[in-house]
Order: C-alpha cells, then sequence, then structure tokens
RNA sequence: GGCCCGUUGGAGAAGCGGCUUAACUCACAUGCCUUUCACGCAUGCAUUCAGGGGUUCGAAUCCCCUACGGGUCACCA
C-alpha cells in the first residue's frame, strides 16, 4: 500500500450508534491500525430535517463505549476539518459553483409537487421513476420566467451518457455501472446545503480518504460519487462494500423491528461487555485465519484483513453473543461484575440505593454466585430473585421433586439440623447435608434436589451450601419446613 | 421493473480446481465427571455445497441459465 492509509467512519446523526454501523466503524477502525494509519470520524449531516438533537454525542459515547480511538473528528481537529458537514458548507459552494460553471451541473426549477407528480404518473405507466432532465437545457427566459414566479431552484449534476463507470472493490472485485441507468441527481437542495453523494465526495477526496469501507447499501450511490471525482478530475479512493447484518428472519433490520437489539447502547444498558460486542461483531462477516474465535482488540488489529470478509449478508445471532458475553464474563474480577450487576438489582427494587457495607458484602456474594452463568448483567435480577421473594413459585419440574416421598422426611431432617447449629456457614451446611444423610439414608439426587428445590424453588443453579448460607438460616428452615408441612399438595 | 450484490448445516463460517470421506465456533442431542446443580470433558449433528446445465481426467471451487434473498433507483444517509 504505497498511500497513507485515511478511512473514516462517516454516521449521520440521526440516532444511536446502529449494530450495523457499530461494524462498520469496527471494521474501519481494524484497518486503519492494522495499517499504521488514522482513523476518522465525520458527522454527515447535511439533513437536517432528521437530525436528532445529542445523537452526535451519543454516537462519539457509543465509540468511546466499544473501545475505538480516533485520530480525527468534532472533538479532535485536525488539519483536515471541519469534521462536521453543516460546518463545511463554504467548501461545498466552491465545488458546487466550479461544477455550474463548467456545465457540468445545473440549475432545476422543478417543485418537489411536480417532480412526485412525475413520477407517480411514471409508475402509473409501469415505467421506473427517474427524472426526466427537463432542465438540463433551460434557456435564459425560461429561467427568468421560472425566477419572477419565485421559484427556487436545486442543483442537479449532469450524468454523462454512454459511460461505464466500475467501482474497485476489495470485497467484491470489480463491480461496473452503466450511466445510462442513472438519472441527473440533486446535488444540492434550494437552500444551498449539498446531498449526501455529493458532500461525501468532496469530503473524502479533500480529506484524502484512501479506503472507503462502508455498509453494502452504499454500493449503489458509488457511481454518483464516482461520476464526481470524475467531473473534478480526481483519483479515486478504494472502495470495500461489506455486507449487511440480518435479522433471524432474513430480512434487512428495520427501525422497529423488535426481533432483535439494534442499538450499541441498549446492550450497554443491558450489561453486555463491550469486549466481547466488539468481538462478536467483527466475526460477523469477517472471519480469522486460524480456529480461534475469542480476540482483544490488539489481536483483531493484528489479524484483520478486508480479503477475509465475506461477501455475503450474516444473520446477527443473539445466542452466540450471549455465549460470548458470558465466556467475558467468568473472565472479568468479580469487581467488574458487581458495578454493571448492582445498579440493575437497585433498579428493580432488590436493593437500597444506598447500601450498608454488610448489605454490599452480601450482594457481593450474591453476584459471584451467579457470575458464571450470566449472560449479560441485567439478568442477576431474575437469576437473584430467589433471595427476594418470600412466596416460591414452584414449576412442574420443581413439583415433580418436591412430590417424592422421602421429601418431608429429608426437610424435617435438615430443618433439625441447621435450626440447632450455632455458626451457619457454608461448610456447616455442607455438614449438615452429610448429617441428613446418615440420618434418613437418603442421598444424592434424592437428598440434594429436595433442598435445593424447597429452598430456592429451582432444580437448575449455582452452589447449593453458597445459596442456602446466603439466603440465610431463617428462610431456609421456613421454606424447608413449609415443603414438609404441605406436603400433599405436591403428590 | 432496470441496474447491482449475494446463496456452504438451525446460526456465524473455513474452503480460492485434486491434500475435503466439507475445518472451527454457537445452538441442539447423547454420554462421562460432580453425593445435587453448574462448570468441564467426550461423541454425534451437511454423503453434500439453492436447482439445472456445461468446461475439465477431476468442481463447493470456473462458465451459463433458473429460483430465491437483498441493495439501489429521494431535494435520506
Amino acid at each position: 500500500m504505497s498511500k497513507e492509509v485515511r478511512v473514516r467512519f462517516a454516521p449521520s446523526p440521526t440516532g444511536h450508534l446502529h449494530i450495523g454501523g457499530a461494524r462498520s466503524a469496527l471494521f474501519n477502525y481494524f484497518f486503519a491500525r492494522h495499517h499504521g494509519g488514522k482513523f476518522i470520524i465525520r458527522i454527515e449531516d447535511t439533513d437536517r430535517k432528521r437530525n436528532v438533537e445529542d445523537a452526535e454525542a451519543k454516537l462519539i459515547e457509543s465509540m468511546r463505549w466499544i473501545g475505538t480511538e480516533w485520530d480525527e473528528s468534532i472533538d479532535k481537529e485536525g488539519q483536515y476539518g471541519p469534521y462536521r458537514s453543516m460546518d463545511r458548507l463554504e467548501i461545498y459552494t466552491e465545488y458546487l459553483n466550479k461544477l455550474l460553471e463548467e456545465g457540468k451541473a445545473y440549475h432545476c426549477y422543478c417543485t418537489e409537487d411536480e417532480l412526485n407528480e412525475e413520477r407517480e404518473a411514471q409508475k402509473a405507466r409501469g415505467e421506473m421513476p427517474r427524472y426526466s432532465g427537463k432542465c438540463r437545457c433551460l434557456t435564459s427566459e425560461q429561467i427568468s420566467t421560472f425566477k419572477a414566479e419565485g421559484r427556487t431552484s436545486s442543483i442537479r449534476f449532469r450524468v454523462p451518457e454512454n459511460k461505464e463507470f466500475v467501482v474497485h472493490d476489495h470485497i467484491r472485485g470489480e463491480v461496473t455501472f452503466d450511466s445510462n441507468g442513472i438519472g441527473d441527481f440533486v446535488i444540492a437542495r434550494p437552500d444551498g446545503i449539498p446531498t449526501y453523494n455529493f458532500a461525501v465526495t468532496i469530503d473524502d477526496y479533500l480529506m484524502k480518504i484512501s479506503h472507503v469501507i462502508r455498509g453494502e447499501e452504499h454500493l449503489s450511490n458509488t457511481p454518483r460519487q464516482l461520476m464526481i471525482y470524475d467531473a473534478f478530475g480526481w483519483e479515486t479512493p478504494d472502495f470495500a462494500h461489506v455486507s449487511l447484518i440480518l435479522n433471524p428472519d432474513r430480512q434487512k433490520m428495520s427501525k422497529r423491528d423488535e426481533s432483535i437489539i439494534q442499538f450499541v447502547e441498549q446492550y450497554r444498558e443491558l450489561g453486555y461487555l463491550p469486549e466481547a460486542l466488539v468481538n462478536f461483531l467483527a466475526l460477523l462477516g469477517w472471519s480469522p485465519e486460524g480456529e480461534e474465535e475469542i480476540f482483544t482488540m490488539e489481536e483483531l488489529i493484528k489479524r484483520f484483513t478486508l480479503d477475509r470478509v465475506s461477501k455475503s449478508p450474516s444473520v446477527f445471532d443473539i445466542e452466540k453473543l450471549n455465549w460470548m458475553n458470558n465466556h467475558y464474563m467468568k473472565l472479568a474480577p468479580l469487581e467488574r461484575i458487581v458495578d454493571l450487576a448492582l445498579p440493575h438489582m437497585q433498579k428493580a427494587g432488590q436493593l437500597p440505593e444506598q447500601l450498608s457495607p454488610e448489605q454490599r458484602a452480601w450482594a457481593e456474594q450474591v453476584i459471584a454466585l451467579y457470575q458464571e452463568q450470566m449472560a449479560y448483567a441485567a439478568q442477576i435480577v431474575n437469576l437473584a430473585s430467589l433471595f427476594f421473594t418470600n412466596e416460591l413459585e414452584y414449576n412442574e419440574e420443581a413439583k415433580q421433586v418436591l412430590a417424592e416421598e422421602q421429601v418431608p422426611e429429608v426437610m424435617r431432617a435438615f430443618h433439625e439440623e441447621i435450626v440447632n447449629g450455632d455458626d451457619y456457614t457454608p461448610d456447616f451446611i455442607k455438614q449438615a447435608l452429610k448429617n441428613v444423610q446418615k440420618a434418613t439414608g437418603h442421598k444424592g439426587k434424592k437428598l440434594f434436589m429436595p433442598v435445593r428445590v424447597a429452598a430456592t424453588g429451582v432444580t437448575h443453579g449455582p452452589d447449593l451450601a453458597t445459596s442456602l448460607y446466603l439466603l440465610g438460616r431463617d428462610k431456609v428452615a421456613a421454606r424447608v419446613l413449609n415443603v414438609a408441612d404441605n406436603h400433599k399438595q405436591f403428590v
């Protein structure tokens, strides 16, 4: 690679960071760092109607959270700024005028209504909607008439005829487009603000972007951008169009699609770990050379190459994300898991906002108990609910366990053991269980399962002795006795 | 509808003309381990690469057609 690698992530500030956008950003970041190049974040805010108040800040915040670092952006000026389209208006105007002067673009006086009508008519006739080009060669009289009518004009790019534009794409190879299939498109609105296709082109060129890595939805737009480069006689950057991320129904995700959590911020709120999300997203559409799948950011940077990015779209599999997040949670220090889980427990009312040292110590042990099986931190509320209810609800499986005939005897024996001891620790509880075994002759599943179910309400859970210890002697004693007394209702 | 892109198991995917009787990971199933649970471990899970033609001594890999999915044709990005 001869030229300096400079890549960019160019989101529009219309909402939170989408997982698809995050993946594109990540690929750009990996690529830049892999080649020792620069990573730039540019805000593409030319559609004022769609801009959302604090989206920009949220975007940056999410980018920071997933662990990317950028060299130039709105919060880190470089020598190619400004990094927000709306701050670059004079620049666009200059280039717009150049095209106008050279006749490569022209004013179009059609109103939106006219255009819509035309489109509808075309559709009704079964034709494809396309700009007719009727303002291409307006006479000066026509122009004065329009102006006298008070009409404003947008600027259209004059698409050359019979020309082929080929996109050299690192992922898809050479993709050819015929200019005849493309109508003159608007490059600036009546208020002078450029449209996306014009702004990105100017920005990418001026910012010396070497590789444009972005979503597949931009592939069909690329010839339009190529035409603009061509009109100015500029060299084009390299392109790489990454396929889409699909929902489990193999459909493109829409904003309202609820089959999948779509925004990075939501994963953060649910208590996913950024390194897990990054690792997972990296594997969506890209595959490493070896057989490992767990990678740190540094390893991803080291291994990432565009030629291992897949052409076909991939389905977002939350099961695998959960597995991966759980993997990272098991590795994380307990302290970190506590910080993530505690707020969820407090929000759910399981713990008070202000914790005494004792409460905190206890809560930490509860969280530690579930660290191994949590897919993400918010699950702690359900997992630990048995510590916070007085009325246990038994499911079918649990009821079957409690219906076994040895249950009352085991329950009473265990009750006896724990209420008569002085201390109440995990070791003491283990010993108590042993004593029950000796006294009743019941062991293994016949012994442990009923105790587990009676005290915790569930058939699958973490270490029994620790669970009973954290539950507290009184609660356990009461629950066990209750089961013994009401054995008939389970049979 | 035009133009473009794609199609390997339930999911992520490897594979780049013979080393593939198609890696690896998730999910699923079964077994082992653990006096319960969980973890962990082991094994199984596509005789076949959307379908059909061709090229070749040989094709998941190259070519063509069909089907299906997607993108785009905006004064949205």
